[in-house]
DNA sequence: AGTCGCTTTGACCAATTGGTAAAAACCACG
DNA sequence: CGTGGTTTTTACCAATTGGTCAAAGCGACT
């Protein structure tokens, strides 16, 4: 019984239930928040009785707490690839897309987030605190040195973090709201989003006249 | 009893009583949303027994739908304040900065809106699509036209009013990410917020040249 | 074919949940 | 100070919830 930490190799049907407990509980967290959400809610979705789902996660919070641990790493993702030798409007667009990339292409891991988030973080505030504070102050100094540079006009680099945070998370965590007025569309309006944030970042972060440190 | 729709004059006590369990309930919801949320922790909250609680509200869904249609009038509120008739530039401004008011001042109706929103919007769809809207659509025509004018910089309208919404909303309802990475503050960084958006969105907004409405 | 370990199931539990019924307590008003 | 309506409590309930346990089923390998 792998209930009790890894045995050794996990068996291929251990990989793919594991799998399908974990994406149907994404499913049903991301909608309805820990408490909200049921066992038998995910037990259903994955296809499995609920007892043959606690034969692989111990407890509700077992299944809970792993998709959050996953979430973190692939989340600061486009953070931490933010370059500090890159050119500096080029990467906080740059920056920018990805996590609209993200909003669109993992939506349910959006939600999973917010209504963490929403719900005062408990069994998150750790890594906030932690591995996530470490890195936007590590990024902030990045930016605020383009700034002082004169390579990018002079704005708080935390306030500017947060702002492409809340625009870009926003298509995935009020979808229905953006659906609801704009009308449902192949791309979830992804598209006109890049093109609206892409010129606001621009025009809100180019430098006011002469360049300091870029070749020529 | 009050359980059957409002019988003429309502008492000191239910008004009162009624407030405290709205009261109550707002918290409660807005941090677990509607599923997450019991019974015994909003009459818990509210000082009362769930009996006592049920003699004032019909039922959970009951207290839920009246916080809700209390919430969207308020909540559209700073929207419809904006004046066809204005300087473009600074309506669009003030409205992002009574937005940004309301998320300081009323951040539990701003995660309780969000709460719905994550979850699909079951109880409020109908006034997405309605109201919201109605109003959106119409705002956006005049922002449109500020465009056409020459009176602002040319965008999608709906996302800038998706931008301003999440960028506002963003302190409220991440506020314990905001708080982790920035520290607590009196203010909760709403002043620093304003500053940073208000720059954000005058950079971006002002538009390229020569005024082609304005006085001189 | 047998068998050993992995997987699944069915029956069950105690606690919690939203909600009810009726009696008791309270309160304003004549 | 009593009385009629309002408010509160006590005692319940059926359904749902997270979780357990032992028995049954299954599958790969000898």
């Amino acid at each position: 019984m792998p209930r009790a930490a890894a045995t050794k190799t996990p068996t291929r049907i251990q990989r793919q239930k594991t799998r399908a407990i974990l994406d149907a509980a994404l499913d049903v967290f991301s909608q309805h928040g820990f408490r909200g959400a049921t066992l038998d809610q995910i037990a259903d979705a994955a296809g499995l009785s609920k007892p043959n789902l606690l034969y692989y996660f111990e407890s509700k919070e077992a299944i809970h707490r792993t998709l959050l641990n996953r979430l973190l790493d692939t989340w600061l993702d486009p953070l931490r690839q933010l370059d500090p030798d890159g050119e500096p409007l080029r990467e906080i667009r740059a920056y920018m897309l990805r996590k609209l990339e993200m909003s669109r292409d993992y939506p349910r891991e959006s939600r999973l987030f917010a209504n963490e988030m929403l719900q005062g973080a408990p069994r998150i505030s750790d890594e906030i605190n932690g591995q996530l504070k470490a890195l936007v102050d590590e990024k902030a100094k990045v930016i605020r040195g383009w700034m002082q540079a004169g390579r990018l006009a002079v704005a708080d680099p935390y306030h500017l973090i947060f702002s492409i945070w809340a625009t870009t998370q926003h298509y995935a965590d009020f979808e229905v709201q953006v659906r609801g007025i704009l009308g449902a569309a192949e791309d979830g309006h992804f598209h006109d989003a890049a093109q609206f944030l892409t010129q606001l970042y621009t025009s809100g972060l180019t430098p006011p006249e002469g360049r300091t440190g870029g070749p020529s």
